[in-house]
DNA sequence: CTGAAAGCGCTAACAA
DNA sequence: TTGTTAGCGCTTTCAG
């Protein structure tokens, strides 16, 4: 008595077909050694049958599952979910199911996903993401990554993960980082206010490296701006806002380090009769699509979340390489409505 | 010689512990039977070892898999990226995994992924995304539907599915079609063009029916007034504005049946220089995150995207009734600046 | 309450 | 080229 059967096996096919279940199992696996006519003649019986052949016990028997895992920070996020997009585009062009899992922003999270996904039998993984600049939290993380692997899983990140050497697609964030600040310097301000998350995420890092690169440029010190850290959140981006507005009145720019910190920033601003760009421009990062719709265009660097998404699992689908691999994502600089030069 | 071994087995656990395996499962697998204190020390044992168990195994054996399916048009869109969050929390409390699924609005992908899901051996799906009026679609996504349940699956589905016969989360588009249209019209609008979707999806019929009950309120009737049928997509907006517009110059407001259409048409209404609410109205439907930060704030029916997800895992993870279970979601006006009173 | 053993459906040696 | 068969790691009767 069975509890969950999917009604037709292999066997039943190979029956219908008048073949052992062997050859039935290598005419619909694609494996080499069966005569073309008799491959032929199984298929047609599994698809007329609509037989579907059994996951786990697929899994099972050959040690290697089609499944795979993507880990990002929350899902709602438009910028995860278009990175998300354009993994489950690859993965259902390579007939992969893809599975999804959240971690809240929690790095620690993160490692305690992998570890579920590597014990749901994923062969693959793709970590979308930030990198962590905690030591402790990268050795978690390599260790688990490493386990991993040595069971013949691939794993390929989104974003800059120090020390993890695994296949990469990193954004240009230093680059991006760059423009953006040079765009504000050379409009003419220079009472910059940074909107950040953490700054122990690879990604701030960067993004911030950038940003002092353009100031310096221009003579100036990052240390000099007054750099407010919150959650990398549209939330975040109006408590950064608040405190920028209530400790620096006098800023003519704020920069923020993603788009949905940007959108909390014009919240806080409009609710606070601050014009902008008359009074304050304001820039965001990564572009996502709503980024030109917003009231007004927002000003900022495009990422290409969705190739992202692409490139990474076309890495992780590739055996794995001596040398981890890298793909470098390009920023371009999107300027809109949210950014005018600096009053007289 | 094993090509994909997670390391630790069963049999590991059950040496250490210095029990069979089968007492070992008992305790891992919480199942009754065992003496608390063997169970404890099989546990501790097992968490010292860093065990995680094989799911393929497991789900071969017992034939129930703990993954849940989780079928969206597109995961880029935030209304589905905001269902997939809730759906994520809900199944990240049970400790299970969610496979996510594209169809790309295709209802005979959708079939088809269906399909996948039961073969990739879940357990539970949920289906995102409105039903369709093809009697055909139902038809086929029915027969998918049974034979999953009849392998001791469950269903739930967000959305009206006609005649489907499983749980569902159904969000209030009929009451939020009324409203939106009730607030056009108690705004003096009477020449308003509608911008929709596929008209053979059940959502847009609801929303249409809605926003039809509020013009006969006033004595007008929906086939007076122009239906433009497009994606139901930020292009799709473009689009149906630009036909809109072309065809019927002297509307005083577009009713967008969802936000990203609605964006759409904002974003050509705003490349024309026709300035909205002053000499066009624009509203939208489902309130996404950035629909209260657009240029300008859109007018909109809010829908709880996010707690929709939530109920509709939480139905999934009830046992089959021998009623469909219904819950609805409650839509909610959004009144923000993208309307305003028809110029006299 | 605990253990031995029979599968779950499939793949992959190994034979023929 | 095709078939036979021994597992993959776990759950679950069935004995003890």
């Amino acid at each position: 008595m069975r509890k969950h059967t999917a009604g037709l096996r292999l066997v039943d096919v190979a029956e219908h077909a008048g073949v052992s279940i062997a050859t039935a199992s290598r005419a619909l696996s694609g494996a080499t050694g069966v005569s073309e006519a008799l491959a032929e003649r199984v298929r047609a019986v599994a698809t007329e049958l609509g037989y579907v052949a059994n996951v786990h016990a697929r899994s099972l028997a050959s040690g290697a599952s089609p499944a795979v895992g993507l880990v990002v920070h929350e899902i709602g996020d438009p910028y995860f979910a278009e990175i998300a997009s354009g993994v489950l585009e690859v993965a259902g062009a390579h007939g992969r199911m893809v599975q999804i899992c959240h971690t809240g922003r929690d790095p620690h999270a993160e490692v305690a996903q992998l570890r579920a996904l590597a014990g749901a039998g994923v062969g693959i993984i793709v970590v979308a993401g930030s990198g962590h600049l905690d030591r402790d939290v990268q050795a978690q993380m390599k260790a688990q990554v490493q386990a991993f692997e040595a069971t013949g899983g691939r794993v390929a990140v989104i974003g800059r993960h120090p020390q993890l050497g695994v296949d990469a697609v990193v954004p240009a964030n230093v680059a991006g980082g760059r423009s953006i600040a040079e765009h504000l310097l050379s409009l003419g301000h220079r009472r910059i206010a940074v909107a950040a998350g953490s700054r122990r995420l690879a990604t701030m890092a960067d993004r911030l490296a950038g940003v002092e690169q353009a100031l310096g440029d221009h003579g100036l010190r990052l240390a000099d701006l007054p750099v407010v850290e919150a959650a990398f959140t549209l939330d975040g981006g109006k408590d950064a806002a608040r405190q920028i507005m209530d400790a620096h009145p006098d800023v003519t720019a704020v920069l923020a380090l993603n788009d949905d910190m940007a959108v909390g920033v014009l919240s806080v601003l409009g609710e606070r009769g601050v014009s902008v760009p008359g009074d304050v421009s304001v820039t965001g990062f990564d572009d996502v699509t709503v980024a030109g719709h917003l009231s007004p265009a927002l000003t900022t660097v495009r990422l290409p979340m969705k190739q992202m998404g692409r490139q990474a699992l076309e890495l992780a689908l590739l055996p794995r390489a001596a040398r981890a691999r890298r793909r470098t994502a390009e920023q371009r600089l999107m300027v809109r409505a949210s950014t005018a030069p600096v009053r007289g």
